[in-house]
DNA sequence: ACCTGAACACCGTTCAAGT
DNA sequence: ACCTGAACACCGTTCAAGT
């Protein structure tokens, strides 16, 4: 009876927590504006009073999916090393949301968010003098390689829950092997590179 | 005036064709069902006679992107070599058409299409008695890096289109570079297995 | 500052019916 | 075998107007 006579005004803040939520409990495809709304107890129209488009909204979600990224602590490891910790926790970030992968995947090709994974990857590579040109290009490929595997990896997900698959495991396994297998060319690299430096 | 008073039916060959045309020609967001229709010359509901849905017609144009794929020769090259051949024509592929990456993802992501990657890398590694496991984690390696990175480089190309971005050149050897990262880390895993086999 | 109400210009898909 | 016509149940977005 209480607590709901009030006006209620939301922020923008409740518009991205309540997107997130939608998206985890309905997937992508119901997270529309109309039902965001809704579930806001709102007219869709107002979602444009506190961001522009869809895009910049589904790009605030993306934010809020990737965050626990930037909390890693890298910047005392080789920088192969550093690929893997930062690669799996990126994964462990877009595994934990339903759709999370398609949802950043869009977002961060359309450069409406930045990746994390550049920026700690450039810090690991100061600390040990590589140059920031190899931990671009590793970071290219990881931060590809990790959405695009998470991506036909939630995918299975639902087609699995369809009962459409036999669950083949080790999953997991082959998620780790590609991405040490990254960290190892990185690493050949860097080896030819002090053999003979720029 | 003549070759139009025919009722002139349609295969489902001519509806992908003209899908892949509208694609290249309009981007994703333009080829719906009603456009194709418009297109084809023909109402939107003839369109499920041919296909069941969307997704279908999606997967269909996939595989027509993707055909060149199959072509190469890589049977007598070593696996690191074959990673590099087979993701550089793929490469080509998706960018050979509009919006082909980002397409190519959501098919490959749903299982509707097949990635070409998986079974050239097989083909290559049984030659060279190299395990087939090791090729599988590097097509899944490769095929999401050479998915992911193009669709990052194909939504650059439309942001440089609307004069967003001053262009940063050098795309394409990032490209390169971090396909033979990850060649080298596959090299590496060859190395060590022949020390220690299975 | 935050939201309503109503409209605009679209979607994918189904299905009876036509030829 | 291939397609029409009409409908159903949706979309994202805009904008004047309210409080």
């Amino acid at each position: 009876m209480a607590g709901s006579g009030s006006p209620s005004r939301r922020s923008k803040a409740d518009v991205a927590d309540m997107a997130l939520k939608l998206l985890d409990e309905h997937g992508l495809p119901d997270l529309t504006m109309r039902n965001l709304a809704g579930a806001l107890g709102v007219q869709p129209s107002a979602l444009y009073w506190h961001f522009p488009n869809k895009q910049a909204l589904l790009a605030a979600v993306s934010s809020r999916i990737l965050a626990p990224v930037h909390e890693v602590d890298i910047t005392n490891l080789a920088v192969p090393a550093a690929v893997l910790v930062v690669g799996g926790r990126m994964h462990e970030c877009l595994l934990a949301y339903r759709d999370a992968s398609e949802l950043v995947s869009s977002s961060l090709a359309l450069g409406l968010v930045e990746s994390p994974v550049r920026p700690k990857l450039l810090a690991a590579a100061r600390a040990q003098a590589v140059p920031d040109a190899l931990a671009d290009v590793a970071a290219a490929a990881v931060v590809h390689f990790v959405v695009g595997f998470t991506f036909h990896e939630q995918q299975r997900l639902v087609a699995d829950a369809l009962g459409l698959l036999e669950s083949e495991q080790a999953e997991d396994d082959d998620f780790t092997s590609a991405l040490t297998m990254i960290a190892e060319g990185l690493e050949t690299s860097i080896a030819r590179l002090a053999q003979s430096p720029v």
